[in-house]
DNA sequence: ATCCTAGTGTACGCCACCGTACAGATCTGT
DNA sequence: ACAGATCTGTACGGTGGCGTACACTAGGAT
């Protein structure tokens, strides 16, 4: 029965104990909200997986199947248009899933989603996913909400897009990776940026080297570091604000 | 079973028999799908209502006090900045719902409602609509994934707003609108839908001209009319096709 | 050490859109 | 008919970002 854990390659994971144990490992706040009761019915089902940077989860239009829960790391949700250029609609790390579609029985995906960060998590059959919201209701209800915080960031990005320069929006986005992140230096090239944020590369250079004059971040060679976070969100446009307080308002609720 | 269906021409219904005669004037898609058993239960709860343009159904961090299902006319979901920009990420009309956030318990909107073409259709207070999903599972799953349909418009309009131009905006906008209202004619200034695409209303204005000059569209004192669809679509960006193509692809599966 | 690659800073002309302003056109009320 | 309000077309200079190109630098491989 149900050995499918696997003790992924990559960077090896270790953990070969009892559920209660298993669960102290889990770093996914939609799996932590779980109960007890329905955590056992998931949590077997999953499989323990490392992303490393640039690995795809969903491509647009093709059938979903996987989803996923992440530990770590961090994920991007793109919209990629016909001739190939793309922007990011939102952002994924642990608070989140990726494969929301799959929820309402939809079974194709309308974006790419690709890790940013070198994650870690778990994958789940499309099938076996399926077969898991039926007998947990908390699970679906949570994610429900999750697809609810999803639509506020590209609601935001949508109106930010139109509204917003482009210095402010690097400052934005750096802000939502280093929250799902965690630490304040992570690596990411000008390029990649680029691709998320719907610009030139020049365009980021540019960005990059204000905020790195007024001594917010440093960046080099793919390595940026957060040294100012206060001043950040000052630089940064009112976006990154809204989306974590509308969020916040929900929350509390 | 389930008769629930009406005999749908785009335009002229016949189909006067049987069930609830109510049913007859509804026009709202997700109730029409409701399952008759479902539908009492909830179509007693609905308060049918007129909507003039300009009406607004929900202002953003504000609580939600009613939810609302169109039969006919359009309404724009609009995010608005701190200092009073707007921008438009959403439209619906008798395809959808008004309130999403309630259904997961969110009691608070992100984003502004308001009518844009005269409207009628349901209004239900926020504690009967919740009591009203608790025991109508198909209209809950109905309401999730027209959930996932708004995000995707939301989603095409980011990347929109982020590559392409106002010009193909406009055709964009002024198809899906069409979709909604059901005529090639309606009313509609140009300052209203430079609140929408979130530019200057003398943008508006020159797109508008090109449109106009092209034989697509006449335009005149708040009036607008589509002279020629197929031209239209071809002036728009493939955000159009991309919405509607992602909507059918899922809703074929 | 040397080459090669990937990543970065910066420059150039160009254009779409911005903010603003104003005059003409059409409608409404009296 | 007239005045007032609304709506639209068009103009102006300014600018942010575009597409493109090229030189510079750091690190990895041999």
């Amino acid at each position: 029965m149900a050995v499918n854990r696997r003790a992924n390659g990559s960077n090896g994971s270790s953990d070969r104990q009892a559920s209660a144990a298993q669960k102290q490992q889990v770093e996914n706040e939609i799996l932590l909200k779980i109960p007890r009761s329905e955590f056992n019915a998931i949590f077997t089902k999953l499989e323990a997986h490392a992303f490393p940077a640039r690995t795809i989860l969903l491509e647009p239009e093709k059938p979903i199947e996987n989803c996923y829960f992440l530990n770590r790391g961090v994920a991007s949700i793109i919209h990629v248009m016909s001739d190939g250029r793309s922007v990011e609609v939102g952002l994924t790390g642990k608070e989140g899933f990726v494969g929301l579609p799959a929820l309402v029985d939809y079974e194709s995906s309308p974006v790419r989603a690709v890790i940013q960060i070198d994650a870690s998590g778990y994958k789940i059959g499309l099938k076996q996913f399926k077969a898991v919201l039926l007998s947990c209701p908390v699970l679906a209800k949570l994610l429900s909400q999750y697809s609810q915080d999803l639509a506020v960031q590209s609601i935001q990005i949508a109106a930010c897009n139109r509204l917003h320069s482009v210095d402010r929006q690097l400052a934005r986005w750096l802000l939502m990776s280093q929250d799902r992140v965690g630490e304040s230096t992570f690596c990411l090239t000008q390029e990649f940026i680029s691709h998320m944020l719907g610009t030139r590369r020049a365009s980021v250079s540019v960005a990059a080297s204000v905020l790195q004059k007024r001594g917010l971040i440093t960046y080099t060679r793919g390595q940026v570091s957060i040294n100012d976070r206060q001043g950040l969100e000052k630089a940064s446009c009112e976006c990154y604000r809204a989306i974590t307080g509308q969020l916040e308002a929900w929350r509390k609720a």
